[in-house]
DNA sequence: TCTAGTACTTCACATTGACC
DNA sequence: GGTCAATGTGAAGTACTAGA
């Protein structure tokens, strides 16, 4: 296959520092930092200004410093920050689309090349000689048509997956419109107890969970620590099955009172100081841990979190006085059946995201080796 | 020993400024 | 004006310790 240089078939040009502009007039551009090549949570606006630097929707932008120098968008309109730079293409012959996909998959590369020794700063010399296949633009367009196509499928599944998380939380609103009890936690409190103190990450030993297993209703053993345990702490800190687990500490309130319900493991499984355990009665406990983790139960938490040289805590007495309107355990039971039946949707999703994410790298990896285009022909 | 508060560490992105 | 190391800042997570 042919190839040819980045630098002879672009121009590349960083951009500047940019004022942001916390009004948006008739006149604001949109100001375009790193995250903005993922995705659109959080768009800025500047006012124009000639010593900025402009892409246009055919630009491509790369991410040139930092952790995620590398990242490659596209289809973006505005003025640049000073951490990314603009690759305009000025050969006729180069399509777009195709270019941003193979840019896309040369992170690794970029990553290896950078320069810098605390922030990674994508190396100038290394972007600009970096070889890029030489295809004819319709095999461009082929190739970037078949993986749009798995991309769209992609996105589908995500957005699939998001619909069903949706779904979800209209079903719990849904339980706010029956009948409603007024409690504090307390009184469906049995007993909460901290977990152990002792830190490490022996080789051998027993699982302990820490901060970030638990997450918003679920228990992830990913980054689980091992610590070879004492008697003691074996049979003081062994978690069982429906333990609700709280998060008790962190720099960022919204994460404080974040919780998860303990649904068992292989093995038996214990808790650090991160973490407060709770067993309550009277109350479907995974119905409780949703309701903690929604808008609703973060506010009330909020209320009774204490702050400290910029620490956030919830104390077992603070976690007592959490204030919630309950509906009766049927309306909760049911709500958590229905949470059961579309999670296991959620999960066959995923797995087909996954399988379609594995797909589209194979395919990607071909494409650029120029194995995939001999393959089409013959389709 | 347990609890709860706080100091410390790590990571990521933004900004600055010296040097060429 | 461009490059790149240093620094600032905030988020997120981890470790330590005083006091009950």
């Amino acid at each position: 296959m042919e190839y040819v240089k980045l630098k002879e078939i672009c121009e590349i040009k960083k951009g500047k520092k940019i004022t942001e502009s916390k009004e948006i007039t008739e006149g604001s551009v949109r100001y375009i930092q790193i995250d903005d090549l993922r995705n659109n949570n959080n768009v800025k606006y500047c006012l124009p200004n000639s010593s900025y630097v402009y892409v246009e929707k055919r630009d491509l932008i790369i991410a040139w410093d930092g952790a995620n120098a590398g990242t490659v968008g596209f289809n973006l309109e505005g003025a640049i920050g000073s951490t990314l730079a603009k690759i305009s293409i000025t050969d006729s012959k180069i399509y777009e689309p195709f270019l941003a996909l193979y840019l896309q998959s040369k992170f690794d590369y970029f990553q290896k090349t950078s320069t810098g020794a605390t922030i990674p700063h994508i190396s100038r010399a290394a972007l600009e000689n970096l070889n890029v296949p030489l295809l004819s633009i319709e095999k461009q367009k082929s190739i970037y048509s078949l993986l749009n196509r798995i991309n769209k499928l992609i996105l589908l599944r995500q957005s699939q997956i998001s619909a069903l998380d949706e779904l979800i939380n209209a079903y719990f609103y849904d339980t706010l419109k029956t009948e409603l009890k007024s409690l504090a936690l307390n009184d469906l409190i049995i007993s909460t107890q901290n977990g152990m103190s002792r830190r490490g990450n022996d080789e051998e030993g027993q699982p302990v969970l820490k901060l970030k297993n638990v997450r918003n209703n679920i228990v992830n053993f990913n980054t689980i620590n091992r610590i070879d345990l004492t008697e003691r702490e074996l049979s003081t800190y062994q978690l069982d099955n429906n333990d609700l687990l709280v998060v008790r500490v962190n720099g960022n309130p919204r994460y404080v009172g974040r919780s998860a319900v303990f649904k068992g493991y292989r093995e038996p499984v214990y808790f650090n100081d991160h973490i407060i355990r709770v067993k309550v009665a009277n109350v479907n406990v995974a119905y409780l841990s949703y309701l903690l983790n929604s808008n609703l139960g973060i506010s009330e938490i909020q209320k009774n979190i204490k702050t400290s040289a910029g620490q956030y805590t919830i104390s077992r007495d603070g976690l007592n006085k959490i204030k919630l309107m309950l509906p009766n355990e049927i309306v909760q039971n049911e709500f958590i059946t229905k949470k059961d039946i579309v999670d296991s949707k959620k999960a066959k999703l995923k797995h087909s995201l996954e399988s379609l994410e594995t797909l589209y790298n194979a395919l990607l990896q071909k494409a650029f080796k120029g194995v995939l285009y001999q393959e089409q022909e013959y389709c």
